[in-house]
DNA sequence: GTGAAAGCGCTAACAA
DNA sequence: TTGTTAGCGCTTTCAC
């Protein structure tokens, strides 16, 4: 039987209240005592409970994080190192659950989560949250930050970068290097808000400068982004041939790989033939055999500050409610569009 | 202020002990008050804590994961969610952290994961577990599953693929294909036994058929498998072509995109001058340009077999404590070798 | 500086 | 079928 509290007290021949001051290093306690506690839980290999810990001072040191994909193997991925790194410093753990765009899924692990008493919720939300999500949320008063994606139906914190420029500084590049016929790559994720407000950023940019585009959305089942994309490209390859598209914009490097790969077997050359831009600079980019230009995602980052921003809405429950973090992308131009 | 049970137990005017009784679907009530209590329960909109619950029945229906290197973003993914989807149908939730190859942290892990009560613990140990962690895990009999790598200092259940015949199976194909020089691209993890077998299994064909190889073990600092074998394959073009060296195995995909890199950089045409195999048949490998010819590991099922294994030793203390369980590689023929 | 006692929210003997 | 009571392991008020 693991040794308790109590266990511990007796050892050192003092209370369980001395003996649990001891452990938490508080005052009023006299150095000599303080010594004799600490080495009876050594001897004893006494190791708190944190449950029994978290049930009494009503705070547990978890928190949520919530997926909505981990398919983006790199890109949650790092968000998730960044989050790990902030919050385990500060005595920190994780649960971590993956929604798959479930939205049955995400209001279980939210309730879930709830019921194990996290101090807060770390989450990119799909598309739709439910009704219900929200309202378990807004009811249980857990302070929640958004990654990445946010809901639109409900007032929330957020820490995402700004995928409106990110857009307008691919469309950009692409108008600078004489592109007028764009064809934009959607991906299995085009209705999210991350992306939508990536095309409306190029879309803008387009308009501006009398470019024309159409938008590739593909209705593959898959939900892998490379083998979506590849699909959804397969299929548009006669209008590609028909508007004399010569660039492809993809919002992700995953949907970029996909739609490489039916370009490729098209025969067309990347960044000969064709320009290709991706979007996040996930970290296979610089090692493809044409490395990938593509518009940078600080992702760890991203997970860092989300963290550090709910470890303060933790802290300080009376902060205001309404915190958006912007990140800033950045292009990173390599070989794909044709430039080195 | 949260409802408790109490607060149910009142306004459904039983106990709480009726009230408990109701909420777990147990025997002996009578059906009118259960749903007299579930009713109360819902207006209240109360949900057990789930800490409480643990405390007092000691089981905390959480299992632990640790894995050591999150860089390797796609291999990893898959595990977790194998693990999560086989776990998340029975009520278990996940804490997750990553050691990051560091003993330190990896111990300060499972003694926090202990301290949270978890049920059970899955992890890939760093190279050498402290003897600390292990000591930890031995005296708290907390049960654990070992996965993709094993400690070989302990005693233990483990779930893999069997790297040496995975090994074998990438040269066997070398060698059918012709080649008699090949050089052997380590990477970082050259000294985990997942790694070591794979050389072993392929080391036995070379020799069995006087094939001529040399490891290339490289000594950047990088942690991320991609820019270390780059930069170790850069260093070793000079050996590569004295030796005349026409096959490379990588032993990873990500050791192989690194060291894809560098050969293109000088001039390689992988799949025609070249030969490149990989490991683990990550996601990306049909969409390179030159889709990539790997040994493939069945990750998701890994994380599942994992978690199964785990949950029937919970269940059942009594379970012998030494099952392995190997699922077996496949060679995945692309275009990096030059058939198709 | 130290300890007694109460209680966090739940479950489970045992008794009625 | 239902309720009383004790207790999981910890923290904290209050009194000494």
């Amino acid at each position: 039987m693991k040794p308790t509290l109590l266990d511990v007290a007796e050892l050192a021949k003092v209370s369980r209240t001395t003996a649990c001051r001891a452990m938490n290093n508080e005052g009023r306690i006299d150095e000599e005592t303080r010594k004799r506690v600490l080495e009876a839980a050594k001897s004893l290999n006494y190791q708190p409970n944190r449950l029994a810990q978290s049930l009494r001072v009503k705070q547990s040191f978890v928190i949520g994080v919530i997926f909505s994909n981990l398919f983006a193997g790199h890109f949650y991925s790092e968000i998730f190192r960044g989050i790990e790194e902030y919050t385990s410093g500060q005595n920190y753990n994780l649960i971590l659950g993956c929604s798959d765009g479930s939205v049955e899924k995400e209001t279980e692990l939210i309730e879930s989560f709830q019921a194990r008493q996290v101090d807060g919720l770390i989450m990119t939300p799909t598309n739709h949250m439910s009704a219900e999500a929200i309202e378990i949320l807004e009811k249980s008063r857990i302070p929640v930050v958004f990654i990445d994606r946010c809901s639109t139906d409900y007032e929330h914190d957020y820490v995402g970068t700004d995928n409106l420029l990110g857009g307008k500084l691919a469309a950009d590049y692409l108008k600078k290097l004489g592109h007028q016929n764009v064809a934009v790559c959607m991906g299995p994720d085009g209705e999210t808000m991350s992306v939508t407000d990536r095309l409306r950023g190029a879309v803008q940019v387009f308009e501006k400068e009398q470019m024309h585009y159409f938008t590739i959305t593909g209705k593959s089942k898959a939900r892998n982004s490379k083998e979506f994309s590849y699909e959804a490209m397969l299929e548009a390859m006669d209008t590609l041939e028909s508007k004399k598209v010569t660039a492809v914009m993809a919002m992700s490097d995953s949907v970029a790989l996909g739609a490489s790969r039916a370009l490729i077997e098209h025969g067309y050359r990347i960044g000969k033939d064709i320009a290709l831009i991706g979007y996040n600079n996930d970290d296979f980019c610089p090692y493809l055999t044409v490395p990938l230009t593509t518009v940078g995602q600080p992702k760890y980052e991203l997970g860092e500050r989300a963290a550090e921003l709910l470890l303060n809405k933790i802290r300080d429950k009376m902060s205001k409610s309404n915190t958006k973090i912007i990140l800033q992308p950045k292009l990173m131009i390599r070989q794909s569009c044709g430039e080195s």
